[in-house]
DNA sequence: GGGGATTTCGCGGGAAAGCAGCGTTATCGC
DNA sequence: GCGATAACGCTGCTTTCCCGCGAAATCCCC
């Protein structure tokens, strides 16, 4: 009952509304098909009445349509009325920015990914060209998606390094020229639709939640480990940044020695580079075929990262961590002797898997982010505040 | 929009009463003296009108009491109403087990300590008795408080260990008696009210959120290093236990070598034992005065500690580690030293301090769960569902 | 093919809650 | 004493949600 915070403040009928109208727009957008008034009433325990006034509405705003009424198959009864999110109402972007590449791709308010490009990047060491790259990306995309930018709402944009709340590039492991990059108002000087920034990692996790293996899970960590490291950290379903987005760029821990691998062939699974990606599955291979130097560099490579996971597990200890990257390739060896290694440590039963989402998980991600931000810009907030 | 957890449930009007009952409530803790209507109004942003008729049920219920008018000294106008929360209307009990002793406080409304008690534990090896204990301390702290059984309305035990979400003790360091034991359900059978549980660390950080010094801190580490060892973690201002409750208790986590000190003198600032404390403080005191050797024992423990919240900086990264459990009687050599190991370490800008509320934070912290919880139980959840 | 059974529709009525605003009342300062 | 000021105590109104009932549309079985 007794907060220091500042207060929170009252809520009155519009609040209600609001959280109303995007509890039934999610109801709506979860469910595959067309869904009744009745099926509606018993997701959201509101009464039918309500949820009738309130399609109305989103009928009229262009959100939802009705479609013809068909006879329930098999069961008595006159016809329900059958609605669907109209998914190409508004349309997303979202956009990852490698070192090398930057991926670009527009989604439908489900999800759905209707359009991509891609190109290599003229020069990560500057920012501003780059971020031409990806506003011109964006745009492709969005070409390739058949829309018309008038229908694009909102955009999210993934990078590496330590990015803030406000979506502010904090720390960059390779370059300092990124650093102080408003990310979200840079692009959105050059895309006019509100964008929101995060770390890849993050938003791997994110992805994992909503499309991958960790539906359940509301305590995630997403781990790169190799040639590059970070992870991604979900906390009570939310994306945890913590101080200016450091959170999860372990690179420079102390007692995490990220560096001590990063060399060895097998590490080369993350490189962005498919070459070097190529090498450290020969190395896998070689390992699974018994060859001994291999099969030790695995088993090193392996423990540092059990290392780093027991670390975790005994401080954010989620109850998933889900490998990504590159790593998922390997996942055959590493995951049985990673999950021997955790054992051995008696840490807590984390479940550990492999990203099914694969290289398009940061870019899901970014969907999912732009996603949630629409909804809020939107609806309001689902929480009355804080 | 699109979520693929559970569905959020709709809200209705008595859902919008609910909350804004308990914002007012919680507008009227948070201020030092009687309120007036427009003060809350203001505070609240919800109609004076609106307040008028919620402090009316407030008052029936015994909530809040209406004090004399008194003319509003140094300015014009008509003398407002004055209410003021009844914090005696209810009361919460705390208790903290040790493996050597059980502390329990009876608290009223506003989380003013208004009752104490403290004994030694008969065995702490034997759970049951000691929840007997921790039971008759608590109506000991009611006694002493002056309360009758029946205003007390929830309580609260901290404890060490880990402990889930459901308050069910999951692994202990030193004995595996306690495991498996429900803290909330067995209190519950011996004092007739709602009981939670954390762990003692947790609970510490929250207390530092609510009284002490992380006020303004969304993402907070509590932190005990020493002889024992015990990170208690707040991301976004709430409590997280993690998987099992294991969150925070590093004790058994790889790269974190927690035990390479803990026997040194320097480390027992954090035993419970106050001979132990003493020798440490020795130590320190001969630091100060320049002796080589203690000099470097105090190193080292820095050094020590130093790995460990680095490792957290780059990992929870949270905006504020506090130094609890007996370490703050020698902040004066251990901040300044940290901070500058961290400050090398180019770790992000951690705030580093040491704890106001002393032996009694986890016992202020559980005050703190036992209030939050008994809000919720009565006026339900701030936030409509996840 | 007609008559239940079943399911949903469509809508009227009502209740709960919050808001706007206005005349009234009590105090201050001169 | 009188104007300025600030809060009171309402009345009336709007928004929103919920209850429930007769009507409609379909299935199923005889």
């Amino acid at each position: 009952m007794i907060g220091n915070r500042a207060m929170a403040s009252g809520m009155n009928q519009s609040a209600v509304r609001r959280v109303n109208t995007s509890v039934i727009l999610r109801a709506l957008a979860v469910s595959a098909g067309p869904t009744t008034l009745t099926a509606l009433a018993e997701r959201t325990s509101l009464s039918r009445r309500t949820i009738e006034l309130i399609l109305d509405s989103l009928l009229d705003a262009g959100w939802v349509a009705e479609l013809d009424r068909v006879p329930a198959k098999g069961s008595a009864g006159r016809p329900a009325r059958r609605y669907e999110l109209r998914a190409e109402h508004a349309l997303l972007a979202a956009a990852r920015i490698t070192t090398a590449d930057v991926f670009a791709v527009v989604a439908d308010v489900r999800g759905r990914i209707v359009g991509r490009a891609h190109r290599p990047l003229r020069s990560y060491q500057d920012p501003h060209s780059s971020l031409d790259d990806v506003a011109e990306l964006v745009r492709e995309a969005l070409a390739d998606a058949g829309g018309s930018p008038e229908r694009l709402r909102a955009g999210a944009v993934a990078s590496g390094g330590a990015i803030d709340d406000d979506g502010v590039v904090r720390r960059l492991v390779h370059t300092t020229r990124w650093e102080g990059v408003d990310l979200p108002g840079e692009l959105a000087r050059r895309v006019r639709v509100p964008w929101f920034a995060d770390n890849d990692s993050n938003l791997g996790a994110l992805a994992e939640r909503w499309r991958g293996v960790a539906g359940d899970h509301d305590n995630v960590v997403w781990a790169v480990l190799g040639n590059r490291a970070g992870l991604g950290i979900l906390i009570r379903g939310a994306v945890h940044r913590g101080l200016d987005g450091a959170a999860g760029e372990i690179i420079e821990a102390a007692s995490m020695p990220v560096g001590s691998v990063e060399d060895r062939p097998v590490a080369w699974l993350t490189s962005p580079d498919p070459d070097r990606r190529a090498v450290a599955l020969d190395r896998f291979e070689a390992a699974r075929s018994g060859e001994a130097a291999a099969s030790a560099e695995v088993d090193e490579f392996v423990e540092h990262m059990a290392s780093i996971l027991t670390t975790l597990s005994w401080t954010v200890a989620p109850s998933l961590i889900v490998l990504g990257g590159g790593l998922e390739a390997a996942a055959d060896v590493l995951l049985p002797r990673l999950r021997e290694a955790l054992r051995r440590a008696r840490t807590p039963a984390v479940e550990l898997r492999a990203t099914v989402l694969g290289r398009d998980a940061a870019l899901v991600g970014a969907v999912k982010l732009a996603l949630d931000r629409m909804d809020t810009e939107l609806f309001g907030p689902l929480v009355p505040s804080a």
